[in-house]
DNA sequence: GCGTCCAGGTCTACC
DNA sequence: GGTAGACCTGGACGC
C-alpha cells in the first residue's frame, strides 16, 4: 500500500517555479512528470535496506509525499520530510528579496509568481558533485555524467529508481572508472580525490550550510577543492542560501548581453554594475532576471 | 565521413 | 593579480 505524507508550504511559495527554478529537475535522482505535475527523487535512507523512491506533488494546497513502496519506518518518514522541506527551500524567507525587485517594474513578477527558490538536492555533496558536471561542458554532458553516477553508483529503491550516490560508494572506485564509466574526462580525479576527503571526513561540505564564515571566506573554501572555480562556488553559495556572487558561466553571460547589451559583449564588471544595486540579493535577482520565462 | 568549434570553466605555469 | 594554454567529452556545423 502507497503511503502518502503532508506538508504545509509557507504563503509565498510556488512549487513548480521551485521545481522548474533551474536544471537541476533535469538531473537524475530528480525527474518531472510535467502530465501529472509531480516531481521524483529517490532519497537516501540509512534505516532501512534501500533507498526510499517518492513523487512530491500538490493537493489541496499542501505538499503531498507519495511513497509507493509503503515499508517504511518513523524513522524513515522523518527523514524524507525533512529532506522536502531542503530541496524546495521551505523555509528561505524571501521577503526581503520580494522588497528590493517590487521596486524594479521588469523584476515585480518575481514576488508576484513566488519564484526565487532554487530547487537543490538533499545533501551539498550531491550539489557539490552535480555542480562540477556543469562546468566546462554542454547541458547534455551534464546530464550523461550525472546519469551515469546514479545508474553505475547509486542503490536502487524498491522500484528500480536509484539513488544519488554515497560518498564512500564514491570512494570505492578509482580515478579510471570515472574517466571510462563516467565519461568525466579531466574530471575524473578531481571526484575521486573529492569523495575520498569527504568520505574519511576531512572536508564536510554539509557544515557550508550553517557557516559563521563571510561568503567571500566560504568562496575561497569551496575553491580548494579541484574543479571548484569562481562560477561553481557562486553557484554552490546560491544553494546554501547565500546570493551575494552571480556564478556567470557562458550561458548566463550570454543571455545578459542579449537581454541587456543589445547582444554585444561586454566585461563581467559590466554585468556586476548592473546588479550591484540589489546588494546581498544581487546572485539571486540576475538568475531571476535572465530565466525569466 | 571528417575536421573544427565550443559548451552552464578550471588548473597550472609564468609574468 | 592577471593571462595563456591545456584539458575530456560529445553534439553541431561546414565542407
Amino acid at each position: 500500500m502507497p503511503i502518502n505524507l503532508f506538508l504545509d508550504a509557507p504563503k509565498n511559495f510556488s512549487f513548480w517555479q521551485t521545481v522548474c527554478s533551474h536544471g537541476w529537475s533535469q538531473l537524475l535522482p530528480f525527474e518531472i512528470d510535467k502530465e501529472n505535475w509531480r516531481l521524483s527523487y529517490v532519497f537516501a535512507n540509512p534505516y532501512l535496506k534501500n533507498p526510499t523512491a517518492a513523487q512530491i506533488s500538490e493537493a489541496e494546497g499542501k505538499l503531498k509525499i507519495e511513497i509507493a513502496d509503503g515499508k517504511i519506518n518513523s524513522k524513515t518518514e522523518e527523514i524524507i520530510l525533512r529532506d522536502v522541506r531542503h530541496i524546495l527551500r521551505l523555509d528561505d524567507d524571501l521577503r526581503n528579496f520580494y522588497k528590493i525587485v517590487k521596486v524594479e517594474k521588469s523584476l515585480a513578477w518575481i514576488a508576484k509568481d513566488n519564484a526565487g527558490r532554487l530547487l537543490r538536492s538533499p545533501t551539498v555533496f550531491e550539489d557539490l558533485i552535480k555542480t562540477v558536471c556543469t562546468t566546462n561542458c554542454s547541458w547534455a554532458l551534464t546530464k550523461k555524467m550525472v546519469a551515469n553516477l546514479v545508474e553505475k553508483l547509486g542503490e536502487p529503491a524498491e522500484n528500480g529508481k536509484r539513488a544519488f550516490p554515497t560518498a564512500e560508494r564514491m570512494a570505492s572506485v578509482s580515478a579510471e572508472f570515472y574517466k571510462d564509466e563516467i565519461r568525466a574526462g579531466y574530471r575524473a580525479p578531481y571526484f575521486a580525490e573529492l569523495a575520498e576527503a569527504v568520505a574519511s571526513g576531512k572536508i564536510n561540505p554539509e557544515t557550508w550550510l550553517a557557516s559563521d564564515l563571510p561568503s567571500a571566506e566560504l568562496k575561497k573554501e569551496m575553491k580548494q577543492i579541484k574543479g571548484v572555480g569562481d562560477y561553481a562556488a557562486e553557484n554552490l553559495l546560491k544553494l546554501v542560501g547565500r546570493y551575494d556572487g552571480l556564478a556567470l558561466d557562458s550561458w548566463l553571460r550570454a543571455q545578459f548581453y542579449k537581454k541587456h547589451n543589445g547582444g554585444e559583449i561586454c566585461a563581467d564588471k559590466e554585468i556586476e554594475r548592473f546588479y550591484e544595486p540589489f546588494g546581498v540579493w544581487r546572485g539571486l535577482t540576475i538568475w531571476c532576471d535572465i530565466s525569466e520565462k
